[in-house]
DNA sequence: ACCTGAACACCGTTCAAGT
DNA sequence: ACCTGAACACCGTTCAAGT
């Protein structure tokens, strides 16, 4: 099946992913996947760079709705589901979208959007801003920690680990906090912590 | 100047962290600035990823230690601006840290000192691991971001390509807050909104 | 216009060899 | 014990060539 295009490349990219994680996309697996020559891509797409952003954004691109409930609150905590349940499929790739966020389209206009409920809720300037970061990162931290603890056993064996050299007692005792068993659980916990801080910071003043 | 030891290669890797960014660090690129074969590094390093590691956690070093002021507050604040200075000026570190701190001893000292912090002023469970969480990756973000700010004009520019697709109205007129200028303001905001959702979800228990 | 093939400068790593 | 050198399987990318 010849006779390529951007976004098939791209899609081809983000299947990749989804099956061998984000450090498996590379010029000459995608070619390979798509039964073609590494040289065949440059005609759809500049540089490994550009590959790499263009299937974090294909990827993303679910992420940028924002559905308006009238409620800025009620709009952080379902776009935060959402966010995190589209992101979780794609090995490494909330990791990714953590440092490149701001040059991926879907993450901008997730951030804008969201920012105008913000805005629409009586939260203005830096306040608004903080306060859809801390969201914003809060699931992308959460989804890329569910991948990264996947592996059975793997906090605790890091712990062990770690702590041959260094007693870390408090860490110990609430290693269950950072496991993977209870995580729906404790996405729904940390992000209740978050949107009430940020009401009472909105009474507040 | 030959007899290499684990320390001289780790010391030289973070050398080169510094000059020339996370990106730059190989197995070559060491060998080559200590004079050396690649070869020679398996003597004193197992492999690629465990010179990554091991240089990552020479860079982190500096935020293992928490002073302990009395009020785990004050801890949190001190320590997330240590982190942030010692982390700036190696390009790249802050983020690969944000992907690696479970794997990572200084890290893990610096999480587990916070804890304890927390769990002499009372904040126990969940609450202290998502109020530690989210001191931590909001001072490795906050250093990520100056990096990537730092090239002059890049918000502006990122903001500007974007728009050209799709109009980002209030991400472009709250574009200042994204620079590196507003990172003590943030920062405050941060770890207050952080502390009134903890203090609300007591009040509401 | 779109894809191929050879080539080059990079990676990490194994294995055999030097001292 | 410690380092070297050749070799191999990977990268991204340029350039000339095919259709």
């Amino acid at each position: 099946m010849k006779s390529l295009s951007t976004g098939a490349v791209l899609a081809a990219g983000a299947e990749l992913v989804r099956e061998h994680g984000w450090n498996a996309l590379s010029m000459r697996t995608v070619a390979t996947r798509l039964g073609v020559t590494p040289m065949a891509l440059y005609r759809h797409v500049p540089n490994a760079d550009s590959l790499s952003s263009g299937v974090l954004s294909f990827i993303a691109e679910p992420i940028a709705e924002v559905t308006r409930s009238g409620d800025a609150f009620t709009d952080l905590e379902a776009w935060a589901r959402r966010t995190h349940a589209a992101l979780v499929p794609y090995p490494g790739a909330a990791a990714a979208l953590l440092v490149r966020w701001f040059e991926t389209s879907p993450a901008l206009r997730a951030v804008d959007a969201l920012l105008q409920s913000m805005h629409d809720e009586g939260v203005e300037g830096f306040e608004a801003v903080a306060a859809v970061n801390a969201v914003f990162m809060f699931a992308l931290m959460r989804a890329q920690g569910e991948q990264s603890v996947r592996d059975a056993g793997v906090v605790k064996r890091t712990l062990h680990t770690a702590a041959v050299a260094y007693p870390l007692p408090r860490l110990t005792a609430l290693a269950e906090h950072y496991t993977t068993a209870r995580f729906d659980l404790h996405f729904d916990y940390g992000l209740r912590v978050l949107l009430d801080g940020i009401a009472a910071r909105k009474a507040a003043s």
